[in-house]
DNA sequence: ATGCCGCTTGACATAGTGTCAAGTTGACAC
DNA sequence: GTGTCAACTTGACACTATGTCAAGCGGCAT
């Protein structure tokens, strides 16, 4: 778990994103990816305690092997409330196919496995905050519509972000990512930007 | 599975919503169904097959005891796009806490099990079909925005009124079910009704 | 050469679904 | 009363997937 070899470990997490992408969601195994792998199934668990931190893991290699936070920067140095709203989902947005495989598993395992929705809700914190902060940017431009209170714009934006919403509309509609990133942004600001 | 005594098949079905209303989701185990029913685990399968069939049945069940049709007369009936855009999601809107125990189990075995996928992508275009007629409304009264398509609008408005997104807006961020239909209604009419 | 590390092999525990076979019980028919 | 039929029970078992345990093996560093 430490200091060991980090190419059988980094494989596997590569091997895992692999299979998440394509196969899709829950029906991954451990067999599976150690077969895979080209280990036995045994020498998972001398890397990972169990299943829940595999996929935990590999969801935070997803990030560190995307530069995440490259991808945030223009959504920070926006100047304004409406160009940092429009950053932000399209950053945030764009970031949805990525990590969608391990995403989906994860959020099969909520239900059932509690180390599995914490470390979810963790992940899903975190992009509230950026919710929160494109709202805050909003309002401290005086463009933030006087509908919703600053804590239910940031739940709604949340919400429209939700991976799910992704899936359904990219995958089962069959949406292209530059037409629901648009429409997403048009989505917000209608909403969210107060009339004149 | 045809003809037996209906009061134990009933009392199953019942039982098993019951369950899934307050357990949540993939938790409820048939031996769980089978003692709270007060019967042996066994004979939940001299009355249906596996567990897929007994949600499947569970939740058309819901519909039966819940007059959905009562339900959609509102939308049915209203003279105006606009009418029935907001009556169609305050009846869908306020039909989703009542089946969201079995419908948050049924989403929960999408991804394993392809009956239960099946089972939820039929019972989910009916409510596509649903979300469609209020967009042709609004278009047949030339309220639709140019923006979209129509399918577009009709993706957009299914995804909007997924049950996932009742789940979050209501359970995690504790808004009450009145203020997630005025916020829906109004989302929907923000993005969706053609500017003056 | 010794010892450790990363890995393998194989056996086993556990949980839940689904299957099978034999037995019980109560109601109803004759 | 006896037969019988259906609904249900009991208990054993197969299967699948996760996770555990113990013993062993091969290379390499000291």
């Amino acid at each position: 778990m430490k200091n060991e070899n980090p190419s059988t470990r980094d494989r596997i997490l590569n091997t895992t994103l692999d299979l998440l992408q394509s196969g899709g969601g829950g029906g991954v195994r451990m067999s599976d990816i150690a077969s895979k792998v080209g280990i036995s199934r045994q020498a998972l668990y001398l890397h990972f305690p169990n299943r829940a931190d595999l996929l935990v893991a590999a969801s935070r290699h997803v990030d560190a092997e995307n530069e995440i936070d490259r991808r945030l920067v223009p959504s920070r140095t926006a100047t304004t409330g409406r160009e940092r709203l429009d950053a932000w989902i399209e950053a945030f947005g764009n970031y949805i196919p990525v990590i969608h495989g391990v995403a989906s598993a994860l959020l099969a395992m909520k239900d059932t496995d509690k180390a599995a929705m914490t470390a979810w809700n963790d992940r899903m914190l975190a992009v509230r905050e950026g919710c929160a902060a494109a709202i805050e940017a909003l309002a401290t431009d005086d463009e933030l519509t006087a509908v919703m209170t600053r804590d239910e714009a940031t739940d709604w934006l949340w919400t429209l972000l939700a991976v799910r919403n992704w899936e359904q509309l990219c995958r089962e509609c069959g949406w292209s990512q530059e037409r629901y990133v648009e429409v997403l942004q048009q989505t917000a600001a209608n909403v969210l930007i107060r009339s004149p």
